[in-house]
DNA sequence: CGTCGTACTATACACTGTACGTTAAGGAGG
DNA sequence: CCTCCTTAACGTACAGTGTATAGTACGACG
């Protein structure tokens, strides 16, 4: 009668499998609730076999970041350079919105990886061909890529605002409770605030006036 | 011999306390190691005890978050419009800088707030008087407020990086170890990416891009 | 067949937020 | 003055977290 206990067998785990089971787990369950208990038990597996792979937890969202930049498409070529630019960044904000979880691994902790060189080099490429001296690339692709990156959190969280109906109902009445004697602008704007809260035409906005600045400043 | 233990006294607490106190904390400690526990134990008090002043961490959240917006300077009279824009947008860029846990209490619950209200107004009305439609003044509000929220999480983010001797050390070696081959233009414009990844001269960069943009498009 | 490295487990520690029930301080009314 | 009632702060408890440390059994190799 000595119950021994089932063993995993030996090789079931892998980098890999865990990176996708682990953004399964947060996608499914939201990037707080994320913990490596729940995704060791969704392996069947003890949670410290995990550090066989990963040093720790932060070492795994490296890995998953990594993974979700490797979904970035390429740059398109045979484009003028302006939709080149704006592939690219449509490109990020559309994985952000599929894969919300992103916005907050990047904002956490930022850089280093693979494939976030590969995005990198399509962008600064694009900048460098479109005629840009190199500081001046640089400068702008850090400009487009923090432009994405807070629009695409805002949105984000306005969003997992909305579907919070408790928290959209606080908001609503905290909105209109504004004095417009205080805020005459805001409460004007109310409806057009809510209309800018996100979508698709709210980013386009932002990131054609970045690029109408851009060639603005163009020697060309 | 009865050890009554000492109570502390009846009206020791207030949510002014409380919430001046917690930041205190989350500047010296850093936002993750901030806890209700510890918030508690330097008010001198138990845990609980917050719990009569606000409904969960959450709610504590968003009352460091609003007393934060206060901070935020009102827009100056008596300048030509570009300049109160610039104005505001480094102003709510400093008051981050100088309480990095703000960018992260935005990114985590976004809005309402009597002081959010405030800083909105601000600009909102600087960007109506310069003659924007009321939806071109939303949308233009929008994306200057996400602009400043990507960039400052973005070099707040990378600051620190800098400040942990290992991670920097890690980062340099990563990038060093990109291949010419495969990322040339990362490689090349990496003494230049390093000086984009901070400071006021990124920022106002791409403020100013955005500005510029913005002149374009007037009609006037 | 014996040995060894390694993939996984077990246990434990110091934490976390917060639900629940209790206690005592302080002001109000008789 | 005494009593009552509201309420601010307490204590205990629970379910959960990341991870350090030590142990165990399996698979491959000599």
């Amino acid at each position: 009668m000595s119950d021994t206990k089932p063993r995993t067998p030996r090789n079931t785990l892998n980098p890999d499998l865990i990176v996708r089971t682990a953004l399964d787990l947060m996608e499914a369950k939201g990037f707080h609730a994320f913990s490596l208990r729940g995704l060791a038990g969704e392996l069947g597996v003890g949670p410290m076999a995990l550090y066989t792979y990963f040093r720790n937890k932060d070492d795994l969202y490296d890995a998953i970041r990594d993974h979700l930049m490797a979904l970035v498409p390429d740059v398109p070529p045979d484009l003028p350079w302006p939709d080149q630019v704006r592939s690219v960044c449509r490109g990020l904000r559309a994985l952000m919105l599929q894969h919300p979880c992103l916005t907050q691994l990047l904002a956490l902790r930022p850089l280093s990886g693979q494939e976030t060189a590969r995005v990198a080099e399509g962008l600064l490429g694009v900048l460098r061909a479109s005629g840009l001296e190199p500081l001046a690339a640089a400068r702008t692709h850090t400009t487009l890529f923090t432009y994405v990156l807070g629009a695409t959190t805002w949105e984000i969280q306005m969003a997992s605002e909305r579907l919070d109906p408790d928290a959209w109902r606080r908001l609503r009445t905290s909105m209109e409770s504004l004095s417009a004697h205080q805020f005459p602008t805001v409460v004007e704007l109310a409806p057009e605030l809510a209309r800018t809260s996100g979508g698709d035409e709210q980013f386009n906005y932002g990131l054609d006036l970045l690029l109408a600045g851009l060639e603005v400043r163009k020697p060309s």
